[in-house]
DNA sequence: AAGTCAAGCAACCGCGGTGAC
DNA sequence: CGTCACCGCGGTTGCTTGACT
């Protein structure tokens, strides 16, 4: 893997564009197309970087970019997305028309973490614990037992949040509708063990009502995360082998919360 | 008026994925 | 199959601006 580089001796603009910058960059565009920003560095005259280049125009130049403050509905979306996606802005703001993954991220983290953080502070419904136990926990009925006593344990420990090692996980146990958003992290984890009892008795189709389903979350990073959901497919599979089918997997998830476009 | 501080945001950086060769 | 260039993503940095003292 190579990084993209200058590779010979010349420099690059750095800093604020201008608008005389965006006028060239946007006219080059305009007629020669979008893409092969390194042509659109070299050939502009612009003395920028490809990637400068590239994050000007998808950020700022690019037709129908919605600029000014962002609505409540807009907010409101951003919040309800990045319960169930996480980190992932450019997904998020793929379904906010007119708004970048750079715009997203940016109002998320100056008006909306802070917000989430303490919202997540009072609602006692996040826990979390070490990565290295959580990882491959959901692939059988032992490993969500062992989850379940580790969630219990700090239920009884009335620690919801402790800050762990680099590696950590969160055990999110929250309700993205707000209708049941007041259940607690211990009736949640009542829901999780009822699957898991009833996963170890062999039924899986009379596990937890629906409402329950929706409320059960479990992320690997704060950026990641997965359904601990038994009515999706790849809800309950060791965590690395998520990787090949999680955008299936996002997919359902979002369809369940009609956020899907097509 | 000048200095300080925090918030907001644009821009940068490092890394991973992917396709062409 | 390996290498390379390109592209995109998410995290971070640092500049600008406004509020406050």
């Amino acid at each position: 893997m190579k990084k993209q580089v200058c590779t010979n001796n010349e420099e690059f603009k750095r800093g604020a564009w201008k608008p005389e910058e965006d006028l060239i960059l946007k006219r080059y565009i305009e007629a020669n197309g979008e893409g092969k920003w390194t042509t659109v560095s070299k050939k502009s005259g612009l003395m920028r970087s490809a990637k400068s280049c590239r994050m000007r125009w998808k950020n700022h130049l690019r037709p129908n970019i919605k600029h000014g403050q962002i609505s409540e509905d807009e907010e409101d979306l951003i919040i309800r997305m990045h319960k169930l996606l996480g980190n992932r802005w450019s997904l998020i703001a793929g379904r906010i028309p007119g708004r970048t993954d750079n715009e997203v991220k940016n109002y998320w983290n100056t008006h909306l973490s802070k917000r989430n953080l303490n919202h997540q502070g009072q609602s006692m419904n996040s826990v979390t614990f070490n990565c290295k136990k959580r990882r491959n926990m959901v692939s059988d009925t032992n490993d969500i037992q062992q989850t379940l006593s580790i969630v219990s344990t700090k239920e009884q420990d009335e620690s919801n949040i402790f800050n762990g090692s680099d590696e950590r996980v969160d055990a999110q146990l929250s309700n993205p509708s707000s209708t049941t958003s007041t259940s607690s992290g211990a009736e949640e984890v009542k829901a999780v063990q009822r699957y898991a009892d009833n996963s170890a008795a062999g039924d899986t189709a009379k596990i937890i009502s629906e409402e329950e389903i929706y409320s059960c979350w479990l992320s690997d990073e704060p950026t990641f995360y997965v359904p601990f959901v038994p009515s999706l497919d790849y809800s309950i599979l060791p965590f690395d082998s998520l990787d090949n089918n999680y955008e299936d997997c996002w997919t359902n998830k979002l369809r369940l919360h009609d956020l899907v476009e097509d």
